[in-house]
RNA sequence: GUGAGUGUAGCUCAAGGGUAGAGCACUGGUCUGUGGCACCAGUGGUUGGGGGUUCGAAACCCCUCACUCACCCCA
């Protein structure tokens, strides 16, 4: 049997690099105007830190997490998402001290062991953004115009934005509980799951995708009807913010996110296609966050975005395929060693250049160069060689030309060089 | 973790007990130094792996592995 990549784990070939390259320089360029500066973390961290902001409750600590021993016994955990270790890095460097707010963006895999899907693997990368500091319900805004904007350059529509509100320590509980009573003589028309979800999280029951679940829920009580006052106008102010942009939104009353640090404002993105595994990106809230993790009492909010998902459903036309700005077909040894030279001189001048190193026919590596994708190719041979000449030859129109070797160099790097 | 489907050439797929095939791709030729098109020829397979039934298995049975989709959950 081969040697193949794990299950839920794949290969990013060559073909599909550009359009990881494509998404990844957006969002650089987005991120800079934005004014948001990149952080590189640690893939594996302490297990505690997860379980810690995550929730010891919630389905990734419980089983989804590459957890192992290290060789001293301690238990680390393959990150399954990124905000928890970018609030520990700003703790653990003290940065909330050094910036009024801290605005980072990160992009990296993340690792979570589900049953792999369309959609869903078991490495995935995301990217995102965290804005930490004494902030305002405008920031929430400002996450989301991100998106908006980085969906809209992508090309990718169909996309529904959803929002909610999942209230704060103050006004949860009290909600919490009223759910609780409201679904508690609905119990035999719970799936099993949200029977046992409706003692340990009843908000859970919300977001069930189970038919029956969710006819048992109709007149249930909404979150947004019972947010105490300062989560109210909060939320106000959010969506009035959005408003301000002309962002379209739905309010969901039953978006609940799956990790415990959620507070107040609760986002997501959702895709027609991409199959079952439809959110593409999402977001929100933390204010607890950080001083659960030991640092000062200072709110924050960011967002995930799943790569693979976005790849998925990028608009193809905006990483057209590369050419090759040229191919010397070189013939017999002399020519080859000419040849070698103008590749150097062209290269050392970040000109994309390629021969073939086998001395195969004339044809073959014109076949090599057509395949390559050859703006032009420079054929020497023999006769080039005793004329002096070289061909230069245009593969589009077919229209050749006779350069003279001596400036051969010169004469491409002019022809070539990218116009500015 | 549960369920269903699929594994045959590099890729997409035929053959449903009787000699493993096609298209695309690749190599060469027609065209001895000029790519794409056309035609011709060639290379390429322990039919995912193991066991069983049979005179004979890619096919039928059992086990196993992998992939895919869905449940669950989530980006």
């Amino acid at each position: 049997m081969n040697i193949q990549t794990i299950k839920g784990f794949k290969d990013i070939l060559p073909d599909e690099i550009p359009k990881w390259d494509f998404v990844e320089q957006l969002l650089r360029k987005l991120f800079k105007s934005y004014h948001y500066k990149e952080i590189k973390l640690p893939i594996l961290e302490e297990t505690t830190l997860f379980a810690r902001s995550i929730g010891t409750g919630t389905d990734i600590v419980e089983k989804e997490m590459y957890t192992f021993d290290d060789r001293d016994g301690k238990k680390i955990t393959l990150r399954p998402e990124g905000t928890a270790p970018v609030v520990r890095s700003l703790i653990e460097h003290n940065l909330m001290a050094a910036t009024p707010l801290a605005k980072l963006f990160y992009i990296g895999p993340m690792f979570r062991r589900e049953r792999p899907q369309k959609g869903r693997y078991r490495q995935f990368y995301q990217a995102g953004a965290e804005a930490i500091g004494p902030s305002g319900p405008l920031q929430d805004v400002e996450m989301i115009l991100f998106l908006s904007q980085f969906f809209k350059e992508m090309r990718i529509s169909n996309l529904t934005l959803e929002m909610n509100s999942v209230g704060c320590p103050q006004c949860r509980p009290n909600y919490k509980a009223l759910l609780q009573e409201f679904l508690k003589d609905k119990q035999t028309g719970l799936c099993e799951n949200c029977q046992r979800r409706t003692l340990i999280n009843p908000m859970r029951v919300l977001d069930c995708k189970n038919e029956s679940c969710q006819k048992m829920l109709h007149n249930a009580p909404e979150m947004v009807h019972f947010l105490c006052g300062e989560c109210h106008d909060h939320f106000e102010e959010v969506k009035s913010g959005l408003g301000v942009l002309h962002t379209v939104y739905r309010i969901n009353p039953r978006l609940v996110r799956g990790l415990d640090y959620y507070t107040r404002t609760a986002f997501e993105w959702k895709s027609d296609f991409q199959g079952a595994q439809n959110t593409i990106a999402a977001g929100g809230r933390y204010d607890g966050l950080v001083k659960e993790l030991g640092g000062p009492d200072v709110p924050g909010i960011g967002f995930a975005m799943g790569i693979e998902r976005v790849i998925a459903l990028m608009d193809p036309s905006l990483t057209p395929e590369i050419e090759l700005p040229l191919f010397i077909a070189a013939l017999g040894k002399t020519a080859q060693e000419a040849a070698l030279l103008i590749l150097a001189e062209l290269r050392e001048n970040h000109i994309g250049a390629e021969m073939d190193f086998q001395n195969a026919s004339l044809k073959s590596q014109m076949k090599k160069a057509d395949r390559y994708n050859a703006r032009y190719v420079l054929i020497i041979g023999e006769d080039e060689l005793k004329s002096g000449k070289a061909t230069l030859r245009q593969m589009k129109t077919k229209e050749q030309e006779e350069l003279p070797l001596q400036t051969i160099g010169e004469t491409l790097l002019e022809k070539l060089r990218p116009p500015i």
